[in-house]
RNA sequence: GGGCAUUUAGCUCAGUUGGUUAGAGCGCUACAUUGACAUUGUAGAGGUCACAGAUUCGAAUUCUGUAUUGCCCA
């Protein structure tokens, strides 16, 4: 593709317009297939994207994650490595079936009125409707994914393999079916996994109720409860063994109120005697505690609860109501036959859906499990001894905790969209049932398992119930690569390299990776998890579509640029943080764009002369210049190496914002109107391209642009894109430290400018009283950028000068005409002030014995010298002030 | 309640094994404008490193305690 000659330099906009560009260079990078890989003999770098709800929309979370990824990706791409980004969609199980249950409502369908087959259509319809649009919007932020590799985990071949595994796990013995209590949230109908369910504090009331003894005439005993309503289902009274105030109470029962059902009252040291009235009501059916407490003990279970979360006909004259209706209702009822003791406000923790907001039903159910103590091991130790770095590690923490600690997994859900349980029931007895991959094999599991050899299809009934999403998810590693049936391509690119993802999935999602890895390849999906932060409001609100309080990604682009924005979410997030996100961020990623386009444009505007010599102070500026980008390409490494992005990016802006714009580009540039040598543009344009390329993974769109600016790059084997990544070359230490007191002398040459309002234009006289590290080599880029006509050594003070201290030299310029020796003096008493201070206290760590004898000898070799050159530079202010009367 | 983190400039963050009077970006203030860029330039102000102890010649950095904010688990 051409860029040169369409219109000639000068015409160039000098504000950079990112819309028409973007979309042009991302249609080249896929029309080229850049993206595209396949196995061969470079070493592999991949990347599986955390596939977004197929039905998602883009939000700042994944322009975060992703921009992380591309720079990832892009950086190993140009470092020569065989780069590839898979991308995909999850089916998100329960949050689309929710979507598709809303708008089937929303046209007066019943999910409850279709087939499974019809509602599954519908679903499917939806899916191919909003499907992939969020891959959409990740084109736009430049995202280079090999999109030939796009999965979904319900294509037809994952969805074999999930199904597979679940045989598997089954045949190992590590599925099981269990009655347990889960967390069943009421709107979705379906069973939720522990970290589906939010715990938040919320206020309520803590009842306290009297229970009456049986058998007696006017004898109580009062338990507190934040849960009258399950009041029906109390089937035992629990009391601490110890506890002296119940000793009568021992082997007698209680009647439950309003029903008078008579209850035992049980002893066990779980009970608490610190709290509420040292009573407990104990309800197997719809409390975790309860539940144990009730096996312990053998007492009957009593569920009151329809799925829906009304009560059922155990609830006696409130069954039909919804359970916080009847929490109302009992509360007036048990006060009315003076039950109620008193209440009290309490706050306590409340467990609700993360996908419907319900609040979570403990509910007793049948479902299936998988046993994870054993398949857990290998996880945690191998994050443990760093075969998987995490970045930040602090997160190794909490995996340990929850991986030590971890329970078996509720596969199961009430779901119809999904991966169907492949399991067949034959007959009504526990165990009555098969797992297999298909109907007839089932059957004929079934006849051996059945002894029943006349079985039929028609007396097999398959399980209604799929599997949790991360069920599927967990193998996405492997699968993307269709790792479960073929070697081929998994063999080459797995283990991947970096998986990006958000902190609030170590559990559901990177811990289960882990599992699934050593389970079915034997070694870890990934070497490094980068975590990255959540992405806040300014008031620190986690950003949500509920809230409002999100930006649209895609305004944002059209506003400031993929590039721009893809700059400002890097600028602060370092990985693991949260990152307050602040629109003014993606300015600044704006802004440093046009910065980049003008240095350009700058460089397009001159007119090159080859018979004019190189200047002395360009050479210089260019052999600085050389070393400070070698300088920045080895803090790369290191910093890419350490996930420090954010410091990446920040060392790259002010490379080329302070060293290449600030400082090279002023040096080297020819006073208006003037030619300029041919070394020097080349050399120039040299600079800027290695620049280019550094700047490539974060801003991807333009520096495309500008690379086909500066050279004919028409054949596709000369994009950027695919450019190698510059190789370091030498470093000058001493010029790069001389530079910087170069820059010093800079400022105090302008600062004398400016406090004596002589402009620029009038050239200056310096005289130097050099001392060591005085940057001679530099001389001629100072006289340029001072506008000195002319340096002279001297050895002595200058009288009637302005001076200045610079590393171990003076400095000094002769005074014009209008001077303020007032405001001269000032400033130099108040250095005086300054460095008398520092010597204090350099001197007070020399004049302790205890620091000279016991501090290493470098130290007290630099104390000294800090203090001498501390004392030179007060001689030479303390005689200036003199001076100056 | 238990565990893990956090606390450094107005904001967001760096600060490697203890060793220059603690740095950056943004913001702020002042000044600048025909010649790349006002989406700019130059300069400046701004910090008892949460607090209290301890260790050390020396602590933002190590230890103890307190407070703070956040996350995870119960």
């Amino acid at each position: 593709m051409r860029n040169r000659n369409e219109i000639a330099p000068m015409e160039l906009p000098t504000i950079y317009d990112p819309n028409t560009i973007e979309d042009k260079w991302y249609a080249y990078w896929l029309e080229n297939g850049y993206f595209r890989s396949k196995p061969d003999d470079r070493e592999a770098y991949t990347v599986v994207i955390p596939p977004p709800n197929v039905t998602g929309v883009l939000h700042m979370g994944h322009m975060l994650n992703n921009t992380i990824q591309d720079v990832l990706v892009r950086r190993a791409r140009m470092l020569g490595k065989n780069a590839c980004w898979v991308p995909g969609t999850d089916h998100a199980s329960i949050a689309t079936e929710a979507k598709v249950v809303h708008r089937l409502r929303e046209k007066g369908i019943r999910k409850s009125d279709l087939t499974r087959d019809a509602f599954l259509d519908h679903a499917w319809e939806w899916t191919h409707e909003h499907g992939g649009i969020i891959l959409e919007q990740l084109k736009k932020l430049g995202a280079s994914c090999d999109w030939d590799r796009t999965r979904f985990t319900m294509d037809e071949a994952y969805y074999d393999g999930v199904i597979d595994t679940f045989i598997d796990l089954f045949n190992k013995g590590l599925i099981y079916r269990d009655v347990r209590m889960v967390n069943w949230d009421p709107v979705a109908l379906t069973a939720l996994s522990d970290e589906e369910v939010i715990h938040k504090e919320e206020h309520g009331l803590l009842y306290h109720v009297r229970y009456a003894i049986a058998d007696t005439e006017d004898e109580w005993l009062t338990i507190a409860t934040t849960r009258p309503e399950t009041i029906m289902g109390d089937t035992a009274i629990c009391i601490h063994p110890e506890d002296e105030r119940f000793v009568h109470l021992h082997g007698k029962e209680a009647c439950v109120p309003l029903s008078g059902r008579r209850i035992p009252i049980v002893l066990d040291d779980y009970v608490d005697r610190e709290f509420g009235t040292g009573c407990l009501k104990v309800t197997p059916a719809h409390d975790v505690n309860d539940c144990d407490l009730g096996k312990k003990h053998g007492l009957e279970t009593i569920d009151i609860f329809h799925a829906n979360g009304t009560l059922n006909e155990q609830g006696g004259k409130y069954e039909g109501m919804d359970r916080f209706d009847v929490r109302k209702a009992i509360h007036q009822d048990l006060d009315a036959a003076g039950f109620l003791v008193k209440t009290e406000d309490y706050t306590n923790k409340v467990g609700r859906s993360e996908r419907t907001d319900a609040v979570i039903e403990p509910r007793l159910s049948l479902q299936w499990f998988l046993s994870m103590k054993e398949l857990a091991k290998p996880a945690l130790d191998h994050v443990m001894d760093g075969t998987i770095a995490f970045h930040p590690p602090k997160f190794k923490n909490s995996y340990r905790h929850w991986m030590e600690n971890v329970k078996d997994w509720c596969v199961s859900r009430q779901l119809w969209w999904g991966h169907r349980i492949p399991a067949w029931f034959y007959g009504e007895e526990e165990d009555g049932f098969v797992v297999a991959k298909t109907a007839s094999e089932a059957l004929d599991a079934a006849r051996i398992k059945s002894g029943r050899a006349d079985m039929q299809l028609e007396d097999l009934r398959q399980d209604e119930d799929v599997m949790d999403t991360w069920f599927s998810s967990w193998l996405w590693p492997i699968q993307v690569f269709d790792g479960l049936k073929t070697e081929e391509e998994v063999s080459y690119y797995y283990p991947t390299a970096d998986l990006v993802t958000a902190p609030e999935i170590m559990f559901f999602w990177v811990a289960r990776m882990i599992i699934a890895g050593y389970e079915y390849r034997g070694e870890a999906p990934f070497k490094n998890v980068y975590y990255t932060g959540i992405v806040r409001d300014q008031q620190g609100r986690k950003m949500s579509k509920s809230l409002g309080n999100s930006p649209d990604p895609i305004e944002l682009m059209n506003q400031y640029g993929a590039d721009g924005v893809r700059v400002g979410m890097l600028l602060t997030s370092p990985a693991g943080n949260d990152l307050p996100f602040d629109e003014k961020l993606c300015e600044q990623g704006r802004n440093f764009a046009n910065k980049i386009w003008n240095a350009f444009r700058l460089t397009q505007s001159w007119e090159v002369d080859h018979q004019v010599e190189q200047r002395d102070s360009s050479a210089q500026a260019i052999a600085w210049m050389k070393s400070r980008v070698n300088e920045v390409l080895l803090e790369l490494d290191a910093q890419f190496a350490e996930f420090r992005l954010s410091e990446a990016l920040m060392g790259t802006y002010r490379l080329v914002w302070d060293d290449f714009c600030s400082w090279y580009l002023e040096l080297v540039k020819p006073t208006y109107g003037e030619p300029l040598d041919a070394k020097t543009y080349d050399a120039t344009l040299e600079l800027f391209e290695s620049i280019l390329k550094i700047l490539h993974p974060f801003m991807p769109f333009q520096t495309e642009e500008i690379w086909h600016w500066i050279g004919d790059r028409s054949t596709p084997a000369e994009a950027l894109c695919i450019a190698p990544w510059p190789t370091v070359g030498a470093m000058d230490q001493d010029l790069l430290v001389h530079f910087e007191t170069f820059k010093q002398l800079v400022s105090e040459v302008r600062n004398v400018r400016k406090e004596n309002q002589i402009p620029h234009r009038d050239s200056l006289v310096l005289h130097v009283d050099s001392g060591e590290g005085y940057p001679a080599s530099l001389e001629a880029a100072l006289i340029k950028l001072c506008n000195l006509s002319a340096i002279e050594q001297t050895k002595e003070k200058v009288p009637n000068s302005f001076g200045f201290l610079a590393g171990r030299s003076s400095f000094f310029i002769p005074f014009g005409e209008a001077v303020d020796v007032d405001a001269e003096k000032e400033k130099i008493q108040k250095e005086i002030q300054h460095i008398t201070g520092f010597l204090k206290s350099v001197q007070g760590k020399l004049s302790n014995e205890r620091f000279v004898g016991n501090a290493p000898e470098s130290v007290v070799v630099m104390e000294r010298k800090k203090e001498s050159d501390a004392l030179s530079k007060l001689d030479v202010l303390n005689s200036k002030l003199k001076d100056l009367g």
